[in-house]
DNA sequence: ATTCTAGTATGTAGCGAACT
DNA sequence: AGTTCGCTACATACTAGAAT
């Protein structure tokens, strides 16, 4: 055994500080190691910093020079990277100063453009003031915008309104295009959908984080998550943006877009205008439409990526066009097709 | 005075016809 | 066959003027 001993960097799972031991075997690498972080020999064992494999005495001659190593007392575990990466992301549950300070030297004399992104996502990302609601306790978010919004939960609110309104706006640009007697029956099915969108305060609560657990579309906190795109069940990107943390978020949700599933101008529309023209007595079932156009059976809220711009080649539901006829003809309730 | 509405502006994607 | 162009669809933002 007249092997070189061999010099590894050796720190203990708790200390931040590194040092340069030798030896000719594991055993003794530990040894030195124990006593130079005070730690208890009994239990402790030596392991690659890289991926958390353990060393053994075999395997010991083939570990190159000025390794790094990490040394476990009983009951501890080191996981490799990943394990930094996990004390990393616990920073986020308390952003401190220290934190937000170095990052931000960092980044001021940071060139490489990867590095940059991934430093300005991190301030990004802790700089966030997500419990904040009102003007006074977060004024930086409210930048930009009228007065009258003093509420984050409100402006949420106003934008997902005019969202809805819009899509009632173009409705009801379609009677004037119809005959006249399909014009009367258009403007009562307007009417009815225009006095439900009052009574729903035009579906603002999808976005207000304050409103009810089934009338919001995000988390109590804020959080939305994308729905991915209309022909999918989930988003691949797992896309998600929380417009109450700061500023940028905020402008950054109006591009996140409440798409229809079965489209509003190519389908719905037109089935619409069909049904009133072809109706022969029936009543159409404005609910139906209504459904469609403006709440959430029919729209998914969608990052800008996952909004599908194509046809998306859906029609609506041809068994629910017209009220199922009950007064008039039926002795029993009607039934759904079997 | 504030809020709402309706029209306009902005910007990207898809698609088919016309063109090279 | 590949490219360009014009049109329509998707969407939200902006803004002047009407309504409350």
């Amino acid at each position: 055994m007249l092997q070189k001993p061999k010099s590894v960097k050796l720190r203990a799972l708790r200390s931040p500080r590194k040092f340069g031991v030798a030896g000719r075997s594991c055993q003794e690498v530990l040894r030195k190691g124990c006593l130079r972080f005070q730690l208890p020999e009994r239990g402790s064992r030596l392991c690659l910093y890289e991926d958390g494999t353990e060393l053994t005495e075999d395997y010991f001659p083939s570990v190159p020079d000025n390794a790094e190593l990490v040394l476990l007392t009983l009951g501890q575990a080191w996981q490799g990277y990943v394990s930094d990466i996990r004390r990393f992301l616990s920073a986020f549950h308390e952003p401190q100063v220290g934190l937000i300070q170095a990052a931000q030297q960092l980044l001021c004399d940071e060139q490489a453009p990867q590095r940059q992104r991934l430093l300005a996502d991190l301030l990004h990302n802790v700089s966030q003031n997500i419990a904040a609601e009102t003007r006074a306790e977060d004024p930086p978010w409210f930048e930009g915008l009228e007065s009258r919004f003093q509420s984050k939960s409100g402006y949420l609110r106003y934008s997902c309104e005019s969202r809805i309104r819009s899509y009632l706006r173009e409705v009801s640009s379609y009677p004037s295009t119809v005959g006249a007697e399909a014009q009367e029956e258009f403007l009562r099915v307007l009417g009815s959908m225009c006095q439900r969108l009052r009574s729903m305060q035009y579906n603002g609560s999808y976005f207000d984080r304050g409103a009810k657990g089934g009338s919001r579309l995000c988390t109590p906190e804020g959080w939305f998550s994308c729905q991915g795109p209309f022909d999918m069940d989930s988003c691949l990107s797992r896309h998600s943006i929380n417009p109450y943390s700061n500023r940028e978020s905020r402008i950054l949700f109006s591009t996140w877009n409440l798409d229809h599933i079965i489209e509003k101008k190519r389908t719905i529309i037109p089935t619409l205008v069909e049904a009133i023209k072809e109706q022969d007595g029936r009543e159409v079932d404005w609910e139906y439409f209504y459904g469609l156009l403006f709440t959430s059976e029919n729209l998914k809220l969608v990052h800008i990526v996952c909004h599908k711009k194509t046809t998306h080649k859906l029609n609506c539901d041809p068994s629910r066009i017209y009220k199922p006829q009950t007064r008039l003809k039926r002795k029993q309730p009607v039934r759904k097709r079997q």
